[in-house]
RNA sequence: GGAGAGUUGGCUGAGCGGUCAAAAGCAGCAGACUGUAAAUCUGCCGGGCCACGCCCUACGGAGGUUCGAAUCCUCCACUCUCCA
């Protein structure tokens, strides 16, 4: 069965550029998805998101299974039919979830039980059960269930967990029976010895890919960077690199520069919503009273719906009065941001300057400035 | 005309002798957010400073009682409610 193809297109140093083909079209790679938890990417109808025009987007398991349940969106054809999306869809197997609901949940070497968030009701996750949801829903990037530990444990306690994310990654392969592509994550927290030995347990498996998980769970930047940069190389070229959770837009141009194709982060639309955009020349607090009376687009050298049609004076107005509407506008603009992020790298890569787009990139950020003009304070 | 209640920091509104530069909420100002329990959370929010402390000005106005007053008393100003 062919249930996904992945080709390496170009290479600049480390970096790939490649294309994976799912049964719901072909994605170009290095690759962000954008986050829809519950088949919903937050305040964008599916047509806001598909003018957007990611290749793939992520739900969620664990979300998905207490509401709206497995058998209703698998009676309902399906999370595509479900949301009316036609491109691809990579599911999260509940395994963060373990990891940020800790509180309520207990792991066995058979599962966990989960306590819901939203009644207190008994529920249990095991590879099994979640593969068999993700296979139900009809995604076509199912991931293996893992167990995420968090920062700061000790070695011995994280090599237990990454022991038995392996084993759970076997059953999860057992457990594949129908159309969804299955990645492996490899463990092993900030260790290199356990990284390695887990990538390459991981990588020997016939998973049609790998993902790093457990990254971005509290520890400091650096120690995210290095994990990602020293375990990268390790993971099968073959298969498209996975890194999980991450990341702001400078650690997706550290992560392709290592060798990573796939990110996935809730950053560009939590931020939205909570008034954070990523611009060009840096992140902008839109609610600052800075922008009260500016009539400049949010970002000049950005051809999103957001900033071709508002100024920052009014997404100003529209976040401080809390108006539905400052969600949509921001979060058409942050995914955008990050896809057109993407779209950059890719060429980029393609033309073997990586490293002076990152470098262009990178020094906009830090000057903070849009433009000669921008020197000047905005009207007030 | 009579009886009563009230006036607190930008707003609403606690406090009713010291532990009060004064609760709480809102507004305001800033920050955080990394496989989403998040349209959430955190900090600041009278002024000044050689700031984990000190000084000044403060609870309608003026005066008084007291070691000490936003808190008690007197007068004044204004607001509101009820009865005529």
């Amino acid at each position: 069965m062919n249930r996904l193809t992945f080709s390496l297109l170009a290479t600049d140093g480390a970096a790939r550029r490649g294309e994976i083909v799912t049964g719901h079209g072909t994605i170009q790679t290095p690759v962000f998805m954008p986050v829809g938890t519950l088949a919903s990417v937050k305040s964008l109808t599916t047509d806001q998101l598909q003018q957007l025009g990611p290749e793939i987007i992520l739900n969620n398991t664990y979300h998905l299974m207490l509401r709206p349940g497995v058998d209703l969106v698998e009676r309902l054809g399906g999370v595509h039919r479900f949301m009316n999306w036609d491109r691809a869809v990579l599911s999260d197997s509940g395994g963060f979830q373990v990891f940020s609901l800790a509180s309520i949940r207990k792991v066995r070497e058979e599962g966990v039980e989960f306590r819901s968030h939203i009644d207190g009701s008994a529920h249990f996750l095991s590879p099994e059960a979640s593969i068999d949801i993700q296979q139900r829903m009809g995604v076509d990037i199912a991931m293996a269930f893992d167990e995420c530990p968090g920062y700061g444990i000790a070695h011995a306690e994280v090599e237990r967990s990454m022991e038995l994310t392996h084993r759970w990654a076997r059953r999860s392969l057992a457990a594949r029976s129908g159309s969804p592509a299955l990645f492996g994550i490899v463990q092993g927290g900030i260790h290199h010895d356990l990284r390695k030995r887990s990538a390459e347990e991981i990588g020997a498996l016939d998973f049609e890919g790998v993902a790093i998980g457990g990254a971005s769970v509290g520890e400091p930047k650096e120690e995210m960077l290095d994990v990602m940069r020293f375990t990268a190389p390790l993971l099968p070229a073959d298969k498209p690199r996975y890194l999980m959770g991450v990341g702001t837009p400078e650690d997706l141009l550290d992560g392709v520069a290592a060798g990573i194709d796939m990110f996935d982060c809730v950053m560009p639309t939590r931020n939205a919503r909570n008034g954070s955009l990523f611009t060009s020349y840096g992140k902008v607090a839109i609610k600052n009273a800075r922008y009260a009376g500016d009539q400049r687009p949010l970002d000049p050298n950005c051809s999103c719906m957001t900033c071709r049609t508002v100024s920052r004076a009014y997404l100003r107005h529209l976040y401080v009065t809390g108006e539905i509407a400052a969600m949509v506008y921001n979060t058409i603009h942050n995914v955008w941001f990050y896809l057109d992020l993407m779209r950059g790298i890719r060429q980029s890569i393609a033309s073997n300057s990586l490293q002076a787009f990152r470098d262009a990139f990178l020094s906009r950020v830090v000057s903070g400035e849009v433009d000669a003009d921008d020197k000047e304070p905005p009207i007030e």
